[in-house]
DNA sequence: CGGCATCCACACGGATACTG
DNA sequence: CAGTATCCGTGTGGATGCCG
């Protein structure tokens, strides 16, 4: 077998790839960024610490169980600091970290884009949508 | 029944929260460059129109699946034009939009933050590792 | 109060085969 | 070349129940 199969060459891509992907510095933030809570948790904390109900409150619709995990990982990354004050009951608060609140402008920037877009993208969508149903009916 | 069980009165909340979410511009952005191959394909477009085979193997990892999902996602979005030349075989030809560059800042910012923050990131993310692996031994 | 453990449904996404 | 259609494993994330 001299040469490779194409399904093998592929294959040896995705690896090469994901080896690049998982060392990429800006893979690993969007990484983080892509998860549905990440963003709201960085978001509400950016008012100041807050306790963990708190946030679960401002965050109305998350479970615990992802807001536990989100606070877990941004706290693993350096951006999320978690305080317990022994009590009865329990008091935990979570605070941003100076390279958490160094998100806070690149949320800017998304929020920036898309209140100049939103429009545009709405627009686009329903223009899209309109001939996809023209062309099945 | 005067009072609601605490299950339903998170169910509307959560109702009410994904209502929020859904009508809210920055909310519908993110949630584009959540998946996972979103920003690689816009930055991939962002040296100028490019083929489908093209893409492909500048996005080495991804599937024909994937690359195609996501470019109809953004074309429908508005953010990608997609150019088909009659000919055999046929060419298609994907460029962004004005709308789809206004993006590249976005991303821009996102690059600034990881490589200026990447080593506390790994840093912090070993401590945080050591300290748990302590605990469980 | 602030979790962790468990179960489970569903969507995401990869592999493969086929088409205009 | 540029897809579409299908199958299917896996991860994500919600619901629930228990614990320090």
């Amino acid at each position: 077998m001299p040469t490779k199969s194409a399904a093998q060459r592929r294959a040896e891509a995705r690896v090469a790839y994901d080896a690049y992907l998982a060392t990429c510095p800006s893979r690993q933030l969007l990484e983080r960024m892509g998860d549905k809570w990440t963003t709201l948790v960085v978001n509400a904390l950016a008012d100041g610490p807050q306790r963990y109900a708190e946030l679960a409150r401002r965050i109305a619709g998350v479970s615990q169980k992802m807001l536990t995990q989100t606070l877990r990982a941004l706290e693993r990354d350096g951006m999320v600091t978690r305080m317990v004050t022994a009590a009865v009951p329990v008091r935990v608060d979570y605070a941003l970290t100076p390279v958490g609140r160094d998100l806070l402008p690149v949320l800017a920037a998304v929020k920036a884009w898309s209140e100049r877009h939103i429009e545009a993208v709405l627009d686009a969508r329903e223009a899209y949508d309109a001939a996809q149903a023209s062309r099945a009916g």
